[in-house]
DNA sequence: CAAAGCATGTAAGCAGTTACATGATTGT
DNA sequence: ACAATCATGTAACTGCTTACATGCTTTG
């Protein structure tokens, strides 16, 4: 329900190969299926069967053969079904936050460090988005509006570590404060 | 590595139905997995056979066989290594903003009404969040450290809506600016 | 000479969702 | 009468991840 539709998205700018396709998901932080190419070749099969999408063999001398996929008609209509369809409600999983609420059997120390530990990342993960934000270019920037759109996305995600980071920060500082 | 580890967690604190821990499961507005209860009979079930949890059948005249699970030693050694483990980052995924990613193709007033779609499903969850929230009792509250974490934790969540609902206003505001 | 980049896939498995299946009791 | 609560499960499917499998070229 959602790779198909990105990858769609995606061949909607203009025709791609898998590793192309690949490029865009690990550079676009927008999206967290970095770097797993199976699930796009698999999928671009599938897309293929069923009439989503077209495919051109280009052969080369020094390399592979590439897949060039274009997007189709019929692929053109099931991306803009899925676009005008209702919204989903967003999902924040936290697995560290289920480690915390069941700590009741750790001693401070090792609650600390867990908090420690998931600051960490938090930090690193927020530092990183920020400096791809700096270095531009995560977007398509066809038109002001799609432009606005894109860096207000990314602007988000950052956003929204910054405030997960925060949040351990503060919940940290408090429980020491109990001890 | 999810729904075993809460089950764990919850029977840490006192021995269970699968029933009741749907019911928890449901209550806990900290955890996603809301009246999924298949898997938590399934889960069970593994648990069972891995030796983490012990069942006793208790026989009732009125209504089904009640099965009540307690965490065994291995149990208890299985969630405190899961606690320590170290936190992964949290998950953000919003199908919404992989609809708005490619929405070049909508309209200006389909985009809005996708918006306006996504802010009022946003404001309806923010709202219940809070609202559970204040009728209070979300969580185990035995120490004074648990207490803080699970208000901290069901906090967290209801400001996670209220950001991502305020990021959606601000987006809409602009978008309807440009045109 | 090793690492990174180019280029494609298959197979197995896991977590989680949806649908299917049953059936009595209690409250409105 | 109808819905909700109590109470348990199986089977099929989807989406995603991990491991496996190949092999050539360019750059440091």
């Amino acid at each position: 329900m959602s790779i198909r539709h990105a990858i769609l998205g995606f061949l909607s700018w203009k025709p791609f190969t898998g590793y192309e396709l690949k490029g865009l998901f690990a550079d676009a932080l927008s999206f967290h299926w970095s770097g797993n190419s199976n699930q796009i070749y698999t999928s671009l099969l599938e897309l293929h069967k069923a009439g989503s999408v077209s495919v051109e063999v280009q052969q080369q001398e020094k390399h592979p053969a590439r897949k060039v996929y274009t997007i189709t008609d019929a692929g053109r209509a099931e991306l803009r079904e899925w676009l005008l369809s209702e919204p989903e409600l967003p999902v924040f999983r936290s697995m560290a936050q289920a480690q915390l609420a069941w700590s009741a059997g750790l001693s401070d120390g090792e609650l600390d460090g867990l908090l420690a530990s998931y600051e960490r990342q938090l930090s690193d993960q927020a530092i990183m988005c920020r400096e791809t934000i700096r270095r531009g270019s995560t977007g398509p920037d066809r038109s002001p509006r799609e432009k606005l759109i894109w860096k207000s996305i990314n602007d988000n995600r950052a956003a929204l570590y910054e405030a997960e980071l925060a949040w351990t920060r503060g919940l940290r500082a408090k429980i020491r404060k109990l001890s």
